[in-house]
DNA sequence: CATACCGGTTGCATCATACAACCGGTGCTG
DNA sequence: CAGCACCGGTTGTATGATGCAACCGGTATG
């Protein structure tokens, strides 16, 4: 698809992102912190084949939103890092995740995340993409400033835990 | 598909609108008030065909995001209405255009609305949805409340005359 | 030296989308 | 009251996207 059907915003962002895989690799790279292909394709609930799994990967470098690089610890191995416009998702998917949690049959404990990052905040999402610059991008950042990534992982856990008992 | 893949909200936003066309619709019916099938079907430059913008219809309003009603005004005529879950993907469509805006190649008379809805921010945001519940809901609101869609479609406008100038 | 893991690829079935032509009923106009 | 444009769709067909399972050669590990 490269002939664009409109110039409107809202309509390029879904030739790009509007389908229903892309912004699921997104969030689980930048929830989950999958790195690897073996990563995304077997860590999430959804359950994504490896052939669309690839075309995504492929697309969303193609587009800029992520990267693609060879990890030096593994000849093998294939590390990919949200780009900024990958970064740069976090308010759409905090957007998304809060209005999906309002409307729809949603589990508690996939939705503490959207809950807290919803209560957090412009403020929190801006936090959090500062965080995913360092860890994707290397972009250092002031010492001191606590991690997001944790906070929402945790939170994710504690529901996790209660659900069990 | 009735069989959901998880409880993630992300995912289950993605698995009602997660495709090219329905954000499209509701994009059309909250910012351009189209309300007839025919509205929507020539009123855009994306150019949907007739068959998946009724199914489309079908889908949003069987998912409970607009409404479907007979026009006493004409036999034959249907008026569809955002319902409440449609006009809260309000942020929704405000992230995903100011995304859009700063990562593609978006046209300069399609974008004017997504700037002035980023820089007006959550609270233009909650003016606007007031507005579609007038509009849509028939809610009354508060006399003296300026009007957004007036707002953005006059800025719309004044690009568009330029841009022919 | 065997085994598990690495990022994918291939073939095939099925589902969604795209395009154009068409439908019967309704309202307006001359 | 005849003709015509418009109403919300439907139908058929072609093409593309997606889903599924099996498989690939190269690589690290015990």
């Amino acid at each position: 698809m490269t002939e664009k059907r409109s110039g409107c915003p809202i309509n390029l962002s879904l030739e790009v992102i509007g389908d229903k895989w892309s912004l699921l690799v997104i969030r689980d790279m930048t929830f989950g912190n999958r790195r690897y292909f073996r990563e995304l394709l077997t860590g999430s609930e959804e359950g994504i084949a490896s052939n669309i799994l690839a075309d995504r990967l492929q697309r969303l470098t193609e587009a800029g939103i992520i990267s693609r690089a060879p990890d030096p610890s593994h000849k093998q191995k294939v590390i990919y890092s949200l780009a900024e416009p990958g970064i740069q998702l976090v308010p759409v998917m905090a957007a998304l995740g809060s209005w999906g949690r309002r409307h729809l049959p949603v589990s508690r404990e996939l939705s503490i995340r959207a809950e807290l990052l919803e209560r957090g905040g412009p403020a929190m999402w801006e936090r959090f993409m500062d965080e995913l610059r360092e860890l994707h991008l290397g972009q250092p950042r002031p010492d001191g400033a606590g991690s997001v990534l944790a906070e929402l992982t945790e939170a994710y856990l504690a529901e996790i835990a209660r659900a069990e008992r």
